[in-house]
RNA sequence: GCCGAAGUGGCGGAAUUGGUAGACGCGCUAGAUUCAGGAUCUAGUGAAGGUUUACUUCGUGCGGGUUCGAGUCCCGCCUUCGGCACCA
């Protein structure tokens, strides 16, 4: 492997330098700082305890703006903690007998390690850990608030259940109908759990994005619109037929198609199913079809939802509107978790109704015609017709356009009673009970006197049993239910014998609030206080993976809207300004000798190990080589010889800046320098508008591809001795030391300063300079590139047509032809029009 | 199926608003230096043609279009990668 210098020995200098930059608590934010505060954040990490170089991308783009943005005299909260709560620690005590907490406890340091021998700065004294109890007592407090407001609450439902982990999921765990962390096939259950109402604040969370919208990547936004997935539409009530006053209520977004429907669909899940068929000679074929599709939808989700299957009940109900009777079916293609868990059938205008109509002879009765067309003759429909169109043979309805009866519905369904306007939603509650030990208990009591009874702030925290009294051999309840020292208490209200809840809350739940605890890490009193919260935030800088657009993204926002509600919190958006890093590949090879790309992980074995890799190459090169390789919001790929060149650049930048270190000097006299010397002034203003300008942008990528055209320029310029070359290299270090941070603080030191480079400000650049008095113009003609001509800047039409002229090839273009059109955009193109 | 992102040399990638396509790096070639090197320095490197110097033609997934000028804008396709997938 390359060495960057064998004068150079980056682990000893990169660990002389971290080592002083905590000395001087450089990256200590304080609240009483006269400069305008930055609060950047990359998300809250799992403390995995081997790191690999994929995980450092995150962390080295945060640490490039950090000291970016130090440097332009901002002070910076750039924080970190440990999102220490979840399975692995738990797993780790079931496989191999060890203690969760000390298990935590050990990959926090070996993780906390590492990020510090990679330079990264951090204001360490704010550190948090999820998992320790004066993080989570908070968590249960802000449970709490929620509680007290209705927004927490025990419902029994369909819940999502991962039977490799023994614990319920949220939908937004639930990732193509597996768990999200074993990919194990989820099961629906109907099981009483603990949720919390996000639904209440869907509309909130959907107009929001707007404010957002800007500034995060859109792909996000439109995950975020997606899931939420509101619909407006109605919900009819349909009578059952000899029924009394029961009926069923639909959920429609097509109430224009109304007169079009020729049957019912209930989920085989509906309550209503059994009461229904009671008395009836079908009841037990239908138990039987309900069980069955059930199941198939946990078996082979994907089969399901090409082929339709249902059964008929032999109940019929009564459309509202036009009075027939419409049969009444179970059908395995509606889901029970939407809407009403009912439909109505419109197998004329909708594609899933017209499949299931066809194969069970329902009728097709189309009532919706083209604008400029017929209505169809059900006897030839291959397909619904799905547009909007003219509304027919609907009773008062007919000629109205779908969109004018659409309206005129939602009018009358109140005024008549049969139905009202309705708005649907894709996002459920968000289910964050988990049975399992390794979270914060859910802080309520049950008592057989009392029912459900919140601990009271004062008892907080509910503190986890110790680990050697808990059984985590898994079951299907939480081990904490086996724990008679734990779950044995008392009812804070009538002080009779009482049980705590077993289950503790979902990791998502210490996510959605850990960037306000950054903000004030060590109050004891409270989670936070307004004041300082208030001073930092919003975030202004966020960066991390796209991995949590509908999870932890969403229970973020969801819980900033509730604390801003209740008087917590000011701004209703956390995280204003979101940037999405991409990931880091590497070569995967294949049996058949070649090979592909893909994202760094252990299980499929291209990992670089992050501390062993610093180690051995030191820390800059992987945070260049990182930064280097791609634009910092693609994913990017690691090779061998990358890592290669980078240290071979960072070598010449040293052995450049070093051999002549005595010639660094802040400033020089810009009236005094030869034609050379002024162009290399010229050349270091420019790279230090290109460099600043994509640092502002974001696109690392090329700064560095700028400094690395600069060092060969440098290279290139024969008199080191030259002032201008001083000058030169004394803003190549400051230009550098966001990237490569150790190499630019040891240079800088060399060069002769006392201080940080870190204190020092950011260049500006000479604005004179870089607007050079002679330009290069290009000269086409007829659109095709003749040659270039080197005039003053600003120079006029005339002037640059003469200069073009006398290009002897652009005047061998023009040889025999009449100028037709001459276009001039200043400075940098000029094209001629002949014939 | 729906939604989103992206297709540029041998490779990773550059190219604010339409204005020199291929910056920078890897790799490769040649030379210098060195006891030697996978170290260092210098030069070259999209393709084809060319009196190998001028220079010319072609070239940003494909086909059209707008424009003096298109990687960039518009229309229609193709491919790849993500996300949601019976949402009524």
């Amino acid at each position: 492997m390359t060495k960057t210098n064998d004068d150079y020995d980056a682990p000893a200098v990169e660990r002389r330098w971290q080592e002083f930059w905590e000395e001087i608590g450089l990256f200590e934010a304080n609240e009483d700082s006269p400069k305008p505060k930055f609060y950047l954040l990359e998300m809250f990490p799992y403390p995995s305890g081997d790191l690999h170089v994929g995980h450092m991308k995150n962390y080295f783009i945060g640490d490039v703006l950090n000291r970016y943005k130090m440097m332009r005299g901002y002070e910076v909260l750039h924080p970190i903690g440990w999102d220490s709560f979840g399975l692995p620690a738990e797993n780790a005590a079931i496989q191999r007998g060890v203690s969760p907490t000390a298990w935590t406890e050990e990959n926090i340091a070996t993780s906390r390690e590492t990020l510090k021998r990679a330079g990264v700065g951090y204001d360490w004294r704010r550190e948090i850990a999820a998992c320790r109890p004066d993080y989570y007592i908070w968590t249960q407090w802000l449970f709490l608030k929620l509680y007290e407001r209705g927004l927490a609450y025990r419902a029994s439902g369909p819940a999502n259940f991962c039977p490799s982990c023994n614990t319920v999921l949220a939908n937004e765990q639930v990732v193509e109908g597996a768990c999200y962390r074993c990919d194990t096939p989820v099961e629906r259950r109907h099981l009483k759990q603990w949720y919390f109402k996000i639904t209440a604040y869907a509309d909130r969370l959907l107009d929001d994005l707007e404010l957002i919208e800007k500034n995060w990547p859109r792909h996000v936004i439109t995950l975020q619109r997606n899931w939420i997935g509101r619909s407006e539409g109605l919900t009819v009530r349909f009578p059952v037929v000899g029924g009394g006053d029961r009926h069923f209520d639909v959920f429609t977004t097509r109430g224009d198609t109304l007169y079009g429907v020729t049957f019912m669909a209930l989920a085989p899940e509906h309550p209503a199913i059994a009461e229904l068929t009671e008395g009836l000679p079908t009841k037990s074929d239908i138990e039987t079809f309900c069980r069955e599709a059930v199941k198939k939808k946990e078996v082979d989700r994907a089969a399901a939802a090409t082929e339709k299957a249902g059964v008929f009940t032999g109940r019929y109900a009564r459309n509202p509107l036009s009075g027939d009777e419409i049969p009444i079916w179970v059908a395995d293609y509606v889901l029970i978790s939407y809407g009403e868990g009912a439909v109505m059938g419109v197998p004329a205008h909708d594609q899933r109704d017209f499949l299931f109509a066809r194969k069970y002879d329902i009728p097709v009765v189309p009532v919706i015609r083209a604008v400029d067309g017929e209505l169809a003759d059900e006897r030839e429909m291959t397909e619904a017709f799905e547009d909007y169109g003219v509304m027919e043979s609907s009773g008062p309805y007919s000629g109205l356009t779908s969109e004018e009866g659409n309206a005129r519905l939602a009018e009358d369904g109140p005024k008549g009673g049969w139905g009202r306007p309705a708005v649907n939603y894709h996002l459920h509650d968000w289910l964050i009970s988990r049975q399992r030990y390794w979270g914060a208990p859910i802080p309520i009591v049950h008592c057989a006197a009392c029912g459900e009874i919140a601990v009271p702030y004062e008892e907080l925290p509910v503190l986890l049993p110790p680990e050697d009294e808990v059984d985590f051999t898994p079951a299907e309840r939480s081990p904490l239910a086996s724990c008679r020292e734990f779950i044995e208490t008392t009812c804070p209200k009538c002080g009779g014998p009482a049980e705590r809840d077993a289950d503790t809350m979902d990791t998502y739940v210490d996510s959605s609030w850990y960037f306000l605890r950054y903000c004030d890490a060590r109050n004891a009193d409270a989670p936070w206080k307004p004041a300082r919260v208030n001073f930092w935030m919003p975030v202004d800088q966020y960066v991390g993976g796209d991995e949590h657009a509908v999870s932890h993204l969403l229970y973020a926002r969801f819980f900033q809207k509730f604390l801003a509600d209740v008087g917590l919190v000011r701004d209703v958006e956390p995280f204003p300004l979101f940037f999405n890093q991409g990931m880091v590949k590497a070569r995967v090879p294949k049996a058949d000798g070649s090979s592909s790309m893909e994202v760094m992980s252990k299980s499929k074995g291209n990992t670089v190990a992050a501390g062993p890799f610093i180690a051995e190459h030191g820390a800059d090169v992987a945070r260049v080589y990182i930064t280097f390789a791609g634009p910092p919001g693609k994913d990017m790929e690691w090779t061998e010889e990358g890592v290669g060149g980078t240290a071979r650049w960072l070598g010449r930048v040293w052995r450049l800046v070093d051999g002549n270190i005595e010639g660094v000097r802040a400033s020089v006299d810009a009236a005094s320098l030869s034609a050379a010397e002024r162009d290399l002034y010229v050349a270091t203003h420019r790279t230090l508008k290109r460099v600043t300008d994509d640092l502002e942008r974001l696109h690392f990528n090329t700064c560095v591809a700028f400094l690395m055209e600069f060092v060969n320029r440098l290279y290139a310029f024969e008199n080191r001795k030259s002032p201008a070359f001083g000058y030169a290299l004394h803003h190549l270090i400051k230009m550098l030391a966001p990237f490569a941070p150790h190499m630019a603080e040891e240079l800088w030191r060399r060069a002769g300063h006392g201080d940080t480079v870190f204190r020092e400000k950011w260049e500006e650049y000479d604005a004179e300079a870089t607007a050079a008095a002679l330009v290069t113009v290009v000269i086409q003609v007829n659109g095709k590139v003749r040659g270039r001509v080197d005039v003053a800047a600003g120079a006029s039409e005339e002037e640059v047509f003469a200069a073009a002229s006398a290009d002897a090839n652009v005047a061998r273009h023009l040889e025999g032809k009449a100028v037709a059109k001459k276009i001039l955009v200043p400075d940098k193109i000029f094209n001629i029009i002949c014939r």
